[in-house]
DNA sequence: GTCTATAACGAGATAGAC
DNA sequence: GTCTATCTCGTTATAGAC
């Protein structure tokens, strides 16, 4: 019982934001009213309001990449190959609903769309940097590609095999996929936990 | 000048669905409002609903897949990874408007959803008879989620360099990555418009 | 007084009456 | 083929609880 004014807040703040997390990876941005928000919060939609000042800022505060989470790329092709499908792997080990919210938007929201294409830019000049070959940048291109529609099919579309698969099958089939893309040895079905090796070839 | 009334009631119609497949493509269902559609098209906003109905039953007219134009899935992995490769080549050639919509649309309307759903559900199916590996159906849906990323990648997202490669050169570069997944030679780089030739290994 | 809940406003949508 | 009633949205103003 001693839940202060402003321990109250918080509360109210942390269910407002765990609702909108869900809605938003839910049903996107356009279908995600306050409303129902505040509905699925046990909350007030003046309170959202008062809280987060906005739709739009609420949405961009549930919805934000965090660059330094991302992992750095660099290396043989091989080695990126294999850092792109670890990181792959862990997506699709955890759910993160955050991204969902965005990629589910990113069609529709024009914010949304705008926070993916910088997001995918820049992991794209990191690649195409890393990348020796004269089509480098479509190659990276080509595995982003890959892997947002993997997640896609996994999370959003939910594929029915797919979506249920384990995380290490869908790395090892995609393994030859990005080392093929990345330049390296295209037929290298090799095990993605190793990272310490040489480029074959 | 001699147009009839229906003549002149079929142009009307025509220009709304015209209308209606640019706005839906490019914004999405709920984003796309029988206002915008009708001022596009040069016609009152009621004409709209009483030519189609509703906003729903004008976007399944609009956005609605013609599986007979899809091309028929079998023989050897290799020929499996061949035919898809050579279907996305002429979608990333021709660029097929009313699939954008659906696609666009696909991850916040219920009905595009089913669609598309119902759409690669076929297309798995197809695929999974055809692939005689144990793991068959995965291999299937991450075929199917290549497909769709790669095709969001250069339209929706508008991947800077992907959007403007040329279809062949896609195709190439994403050609090991089909064979692996079908579960051929996974290094197999040959040419994709050769369909004819045995699987190897 | 600060924080919360209720009510209302204007914009814009669909859909049905005219 | 046009016009307008009704709904729901995001948002703001107002009244009440602690």
């Amino acid at each position: 019982m001693a839940t202060s004014r402003t321990e109250q807040r918080r509360q109210t703040e942390r269910r407002i934001l765990s609702a909108a997390r869900r809605l938003f990876s839910e049903r996107g941005y356009e279908r995600t009213t306050i409303r129902a928000v505040a509905t699925e919060a046990a909350a007030d939609p003046g309170l959202v309001m008062r809280y987060f000042e906005s739709k739009e800022a609420l949405f961009s505060r549930v919805a934000r990449i965090d660059m330094d989470a991302e992992p750095s790329i660099g290396g043989s092709p091989a080695e990126v190959a294999d850092t792109l499908l670890a990181s792959l792997r862990d997506k699709l080990a955890k759910e993160p609903e955050a991204a969902l919210a965005l990629l589910r938007s990113m069609l529709t929201h024009p914010e949304a769309s705008r926070e993916v294409h910088a997001y995918v830019s820049a992991q794209q000049r990191r690649m195409t940097d890393a990348l020796p070959q004269d089509n480098a940048a479509l190659r990276a291109d080509l595995l982003g590609a890959v892997m947002l529609g993997t997640l896609l099919g996994r999370y959003l579309i939910r594929m029915e095999t797919l979506q249920d698969a384990p995380p290490e099958e869908i790395a090892a089939l995609l393994s030859p996929c990005f080392q093929a893309l990345a330049g390296g040895a295209p037929g290298d079905f090799h095990d993605t936990a190793a990272e310490d090796h040489a480029p074959p070839r």
